[in-house]
DNA sequence: TATGAATGAGCGTTCATTCAT
DNA sequence: TATGAATGAACGCTCATTCAT
């Protein structure tokens, strides 16, 4: 996967950073080229083409972002901790690594519809952590929820909203930013710890 | 507004149905032009430029979007039960009008840049009304919250996270669509009431 | 040739000015018509196309311009003093209508290669006149020209490089335009009493 | 500045071309292109963009210019026949190299605004020699002129108009050109020598 | 491993003009 | 006398990509 080269590694930063500025539209091969000192041509000795270069700008942040996580995580050998530490890594993630983050979500669909399906399933890595997580608090009578499933998308979801409002700086400009990850973070583990918590 | 010209209005739908298709980037003047079987620059004859084309698309998808949760939510007077009406019906309508909702989120950085300030006042009608239902139930003693305004903010992103999930058809195949709205809902809006419930 | 027709003139001035402000290339029948608060399909009820606008245009200044110079010289009798007069009433229809001087010479050649050519004819007017009171002061023993027809171009010649320079603003900061002129003109009719002059 | 390429070259040659034929208006980067029988794009490869083409043509002309009057008059040494020799070659390079000419005063308004104003100062090279020419003249009692900033763009001003009529084959069919050039070559000399000669 | 030269397709936009009313 | 709707052609320019070296 990381193949070693120097050069390679610096047309993805600069592709990562430039999608991160200037947004999907602005990112041109001669534009990444120029910024690297090399022609546009070289680009295409690392990747097929502009597609695969993205392609390859997400997986890899994908990776990353499934890696923050797990080391974040996995040392974690309490369930309610580890839950609410996959919760807490993720949108930390989102905000220390903004560039990789967004990737995952932005480039879609222009792109994403040539983007190879088995990909994806990799991307689940994280995901699929979270499910387990929330099992084995289940069986291990820590927690009450009926779908782990359906559960963990959904905080998956609601945590990328609040991660997305923040990056996008949407956040109304009355609102402090960090009480608003705090209460939002808080917010969605609550929703879940409630009946553990009240019984 | 509404100045009932039926190519303008057949411009607008066509721009927006690509704009949710294929994304900001591959939308164009002439691709929409050749859809509505009329020359590129008929389409000049309506609006005067690209970017008006698309705060015209913004504009409309906002004002709808506050319509339809007003329409919904103001008829409801108990405070709790409008609160869960407002977030019931953002979803909702994310839902029925995925072209009008994305269009809410996804033009952005590109030409949103140039969006008229002002605008934006008007697209937070219906998130100020959440604000103003959370400080009613809170004022009736109906619910307990600090800071209504990032209980607001934060259940929007929530929202927004949920409903994207199903728009960009990332959901779990494992995973039943209209479970996973229900239950996310539900964790939403419970995340909120905890405490009332327990009292 | 004067239709008496408000619009028709209004036309002809805007596309004059604008002619004179912006050059030909942003000289459009959409402007025109916008400044003078017409649809721009109106413009055609007056003047076949663009060529036709422009061609009147250079026709009304070139009949103003043998108007103003015999209007000015055609009153003075005395053959020197006409000759004079011809020359400094040239100069000062330059100066004192720049917009009009400017068309004869400015349009060329991108539409003047459609300028029917008989119309030149006319332009000459003036142009014979110089002619006739060179001849008329050499009959005279007034002044010694060997080829009036030549010399009349010369002064042309040189009298039209004297006035672009000036309203061309091509003038060298440190030269005040008034001396300029003065002894531009100066110079051009020494050039020919000298012999006169000197015997 | 001459960096050896056929291609560059020739875009040069054929834009130098078309504005001398059908002016500035007319000029395309299509039109260009297809020529020189290559892609638009091509054109980029040489130059940033229309305007870094045209200012390329106007600077290689006002260099030429220049270069061919020193050439021309910088070898003569007697004041007045250098003041002569000038005017001669000024006059020669305008009938030798028409295209070069009137690329200098031509493309002026549109694009020349954005000229940058550096490079106008080397285009005075050649009138600078007239003015110190005329300047030692009078020194060294060979000329009587007040005023020699002002007679030398008198004198520039009128040749030019003298150039311009003949390129533009504004000349009355009944005169011959080569006559008409040397009378008008003549008279402009004469003006200024008139005083000396009488003496 | 790297490049310079070249291209076809496409972009947003403006233009003069036509036609039906 | 006047217009609104519409268009085909053209414009300057940028793009991803290819190919020969």
């Amino acid at each position: 996967m990381s193949e070693e080269n120097p050069l390679r590694d610096q047309i993805l930063d600069i592709s990562r950073h430039m999608l991160f500025e200037d947004g999907y539209t602005s990112l041109s091969m001669r534009k990444i080229a120029k910024q690297a000192n090399v022609s546009a041509t070289s680009i295409y000795l690392y990747f097929e083409n502009k597609d695969h270069l993205l392609h390859t700008l997400i997986e890899e942040s994908v990776e990353d972002l499934s890696l923050f996580i797990e080391s974040k995580a996995l040392p974690v050998t309490e369930n309610i901790e580890r839950f609410k530490k996959i919760i807490e890594s993720y949108v930390d993630f989102g905000l220390q690594y903004p560039e990789k983050y967004e990737i995952i979500y932005k480039v879609r669909p222009e792109s994403m519809a040539r983007y190879p399906k088995e990909k994806f399933r990799k991307a689940r890595r994280a995901y699929e952590l979270l499910v387990k997580t929330i099992e084995d608090s289940v069986s291990a009578g820590d927690m009450e929820v009926e779908k782990p499933l359906v559960a963990a998308y959904s905080i998956w979801a609601q945590l990328h909203g609040v991660v997305s409002v923040v990056l996008n700086k949407r956040l109304d400009s009355r609102i402090d930013q960090k009480q608003f990850i705090e209460d939002s973070i808080e917010h969605v583990v609550q929703g879940f710890l409630v009946r553990t918590t009240v019984s």
